[in-house]
DNA sequence: TTGTAGGCGTTATCAT
DNA sequence: ATGATAACGCCTACAA
């Protein structure tokens, strides 16, 4: 017994004695069709167990119905709440979806976008919007649409589907100044590549700077996200002379490991040191004490950016436009008022 | 000015001078072709920017290089280390990843089955063995290369690359055992169609009646995973009239879950209830006290995964077998010694 | 409503 | 080493 070769367009259209033309008609509009040889054909699919061969699918059609989306890692679960949504909302439209991870990694990302097209990608989400011009320049020429997700960027030729970071961070300083901290330290992300990253940490000066006070003063550390990295970039700024009272996290992720650095050194938070995060996973309502935090739309984010790339990929440009969705400060007991110092 | 058409391999041709074939074999064995002539090949697809048409190659070489993943989730982190480092492996060989989730639903997870093969996915990572005969029945029809991971299976047909559930939850209630508890509950996701939970269950039991216990009075409680979800079946737990001192979960995030809520319940751990997990995701080594747990290699697993998977596809039937991981307890301050009861 | 037939862009076989 | 050329399986005017 030889392996079987699967059952053609046209072994569905001999079987059912008619074209391949009314084959595929009654696949692709039904409504096209008369019902009685559509009965026919649709018997002879399942008989033959006839799949559609996707390769030809897609020569044919153009579309492979298949959309990307690049995200900076998946080893936690920053992004993994809004990718699932995303990949939800594809799913309702027939879509699949692509996925790879950049780690944090500008080339890595350029190459993964060109494999992606090559891959007959329709339509890419991109996480941020610092990239080079090369790269975007690529798409437009390729004519992939793309939407920018995480940031709020409605000066940008692609839409973008997502929160103001330097917002979101200065109302959350406000805050924290708020309660009386005037010795602060940050512990951010590499802001070179990073847009969301640079943002927040703007977001910090730009809040002292409306208090008052002199953001040079700002003790700022910059860390790749990570636990054991977010507890040794706390550690080194809880050895300076004159220690913050309050340390700002670009992300929960950091933050989780400056809590856990602190319980080792024995410091109380808050009562020695307040601790902040941002985006609200999981990790956020688990750690102990709970850790205050900007609270993203994760799962709004993700449908939103699916429905949007979904209308740019069947042309319809001018409806679409850029969202801005809230973020909200979330209190919890990482963060509490300055009292007597240490 | 119109919208440009994409050049093709022909339009390379012409610029080149040369026929296609050349152009195609320049592409692809860049050894069978003069210096010469790949240097002009090579100019010619650089300066017409020129890149491969997916659906025609498809279509042409009857390989995608894709390889689709299914996993129960991506909303939390349990999956994401493993299938990070399944996505790099593929990427070593030209592989791209296809992605999608079931969210714990064997009909939901048959559905992405076929769409992934319809979608000309030339192979396929599951998690877990328990699936219908029907759906196994139609990936041999279709010829389609199945990992499975997160299990070891060699008495089946696919191939898997994962560890023994069972073994590994019964080497930690083991543990559980030697250190004097005896009341023991478990949180468990539903068993039903999920024979990694079931495993663990399994696990739990032998262990009992290993040490002369008898199984049927082990307290089980069945939820799906989440962090609320644990906390709710951990108060439900602990209400009971003799409760038990130890509390084994199906995983982190139920564990998380559990020890949210004991902190609610003023329960300190491990002094007055001692929680555990499985598969030692962030999460576990960022609680307090830190969760005792199963560890699960995912990396490697995921990399072993996509290794076994590349080869398969690439028809080394022969190569490839199934591949049995260690798992490791670690030990952690959320399980101590039985003191007084409450 | 249904059928005919050309085309989509590559790959791969077979000559040369 | 290179070139012609026949698939590959489907879609879609266009014709009937």
């Amino acid at each position: 017994m030889s392996t079987q070769a699967p059952p053609t367009l046209s072994d569905v259209a001999r079987h059912a004695g008619v074209s391949t033309a009314t084959v595929s008609r009654c696949l692709n509009f039904p409504d096209k069709v008369s019902a009685a040889t559509r009965d026919r054909v649709l018997s002879a699919v399942s008989e033959l167990g006839y799949t559609p061969n996707f390769g030809a699918r897609v020569l044919a059609a153009k579309r492979t119905n298949t959309i990307g989306a690049i995200i900076p890692t998946m080893e936690n679960a920053i992004f993994a709440r809004g990718l699932q949504a995303f990949q939800e909302e594809l799913e309702k439209h027939g879509v699949t979806m692509l996925v790879a991870s950049s780690s944090y990694s500008q080339d890595i990302e350029e190459q993964q976008i060109r494999t992606l097209v090559s891959r007959g990608a329709d339509g890419l989400l991109l996480i941020g919007a610092h990239r080079s011009e090369a790269i975007y320049d690529f798409l437009e020429r390729q004519q992939i649409p793309v939407v920018l997700s995480w940031v709020y960027r409605p000066d940008l030729k692609p839409f973008s589907v997502g929160f103001d970071n330097c917002i979101a961070m200065e109302e959350l300083t406000r805050k924290v100044l708020e309660l009386g901290h005037r010795k602060i330290a940050v512990i951010s992300a590499p802001t070179a590549n990073n847009d969301r990253a640079y943002q927040r940490v703007l977001g910090v000066r730009q809040a002292l700077q409306s208090a008052g006070l002199d953001p040079a003063e700002l003790l700022i550390r910059e860390t790749p996200y990570g636990i054991d990295e977010g507890a040794e970039a706390f550690r080194e700024i809880m050895a300076v002379q004159d220690r913050p009272t309050a340390v700002l996290c670009g992300n929960d992720v950091l933050a989780a490991g400056a809590m856990r650095q602190a319980r080792e050194m024995g410091l109380s938070i808050p009562d020695e040191v307040s601790v902040t995060g941002f985006d609200d996973i999981q990790l956020a309502s688990i750690v102990s004490p709970a850790l205050t935090t900007v609270h993203v739309p994760h799962r709004k984010m993700g449908a939103e950016a699916a429905r949007t790339l979904v209308r740019l990929v069947k042309g319809e440009r001018d409806v679409s436009k850029s969202l801005r969705l809230d973020t909200t400060l979330h209190l919890r007991g990482s963060l509490g008022p300055v009292t007597g110092r240490t």
